[in-house]
DNA sequence: TAGTGGTCTAGACCACGCC
DNA sequence: GCGTGGTCTAGACCACTAG
């Protein structure tokens, strides 16, 4: 991300902060701001953009842009967007959790036999990422992982929300890279388990498979960094 | 959306076509493309991002810009990116029933009392929009509600995924305020009953309600649209 | 009609990848 | 070093909303 564009959302924090502005409220105009804020309008616009999409503010059009719920991240966050990177490692994996499992089980009741063969060669792509330790390579097959799942489904939503999910995660690869061989070929198992699940439109354990994975992913983590991994699954059975 | 992103997006696509580009292949530097389609470089990036948040296009920096998993939809697909309306909704609703249950799980789980007066506070608004038929309110305290719901859980990738839900939807309302009353009643309803559930922390409830809820509103729009329902739901245990 | 956000342009420099 | 995508600028016009 450019140096500018984080000042920018570091500056309109700021700002909203000084000037007291609560849920509704209206900030200035777009040009306005963008000379209290010292910038030009099409960079300001990029950060605004990034805070209308975590709901934190809304444009309106021919109106002007007012604060939304979930501003009050001001309050509790100190960084607000940017949090701290085992909060966003723990938040991710939840996210995993909570909505990866559905995609893969409508994915398994969708598939076409195309798009199951595409899921093997990503498969064989993720297993030589990890064999050969290639950051890049595995973070992007893994990537593409969901991503194929999404796309099984034939819901247009659902490729958009995992492509939401799969954006900015590079980082928690720094620490999978170095676990030991046991979790990757724990994981990287997983993984053809889910496949063949899928292969045989066998919903419920494509569900379940999936769940397993991301819980052995999280126990390998948390053996590595000292991520809480515990109170992530009271919510199993739903 | 503007007149030339529209545009870009569908030269993009035919210039895909018509490259017979595959999956993984490289297209033309930006610069080139932007004199290629007729547009400046900027816009032909909105239109670039557009496509990478699908899932369809990759960039690298330094590198160049590749063809993905997901570029099939060019061949399934007529228009590829804007589907009609009917597909639309459909994926919609699809896409809430398998994520918005476990968020308002989560949500009963973790929420404290002023998110839940807040709750309290949409739902009021949510009521006056209904009776007054005010479509532009609807939408935006609706979307409320389930922004409230992903606040609630603390975890900030599930407010993104969320907001991405969110997002696009205005079409839909159009055909719910033209419903019957007991639909609105009984989809009202439905909304206090799940802030009900999670005031009481009953985790499995507020799942449950919300998935009996998009499964009313479901109905109700099936029965003045001709969209198939039945077929949404045969996931209801997962 | 005035003011707002939305789109678009042409051109500049930066940071990374690859050779 | 060179080409690529990433960021940034300043300024223009369009489309919508409100008074």
């Amino acid at each position: 991300m450019g140096i500018k564009k984080k000042e920018v959302l570091e500056r309109l924090i700021q700002f909203v902060k000084d000037q007291q502005l609560k849920r509704g409220d209206k900030l200035p105009p777009e040009r306005e701001l963008s000379v209290l804020l010292n910038v030009s309008r099409t960079t300001l616009r990029e950060g605004l953009r990034m805070l209308e999409a975590r709901g934190i503010l809304i444009s309106r059009r021919g109106s002007g842009i007012y604060l939304n719920r979930g501003a009050d991240v001001f309050d509790s966050q100190p960084g607000a967007v940017p949090t701290d990177e085992d909060t966003v490692i723990k938040d991710h994996l939840e996210a995993r959790f909570l909505i990866i499992p559905n995609i893969a089980a409508c994915a398994a009741e969708r598939a076409d036999e195309n798009e199951i063969k595409e899921l093997q060669d990503c498969i064989v792509r993720l297993s030589r990422a990890i064999v050969s330790r290639e950051l890049n390579a595995l973070a992007e097959s893994e990537a593409d992982f969901f991503r194929l799942l999404a796309i099984m489904t034939k819901n247009h939503k659902l490729v958009g929300i995992v492509e939401q999910l799969n954006s900015g995660i590079e980082i928690f690869w720094d620490y999978f890279i170095k676990s030991d061989e046991f979790v990757n070929n724990v994981i990287f198992a997983g993984y053809v388990e889910v496949v063949n699940a899928i292969k045989r439109r066998d919903v419920t354990s494509a569900s379940e498979l999936v769940k397993r994975n991301i819980i052995n992913f999280c126990e390998g983590l948390s053996r590595i960094k000292n991520i809480p991994c515990r109170d992530l699954f009271g919510l199993k059975k739903n």
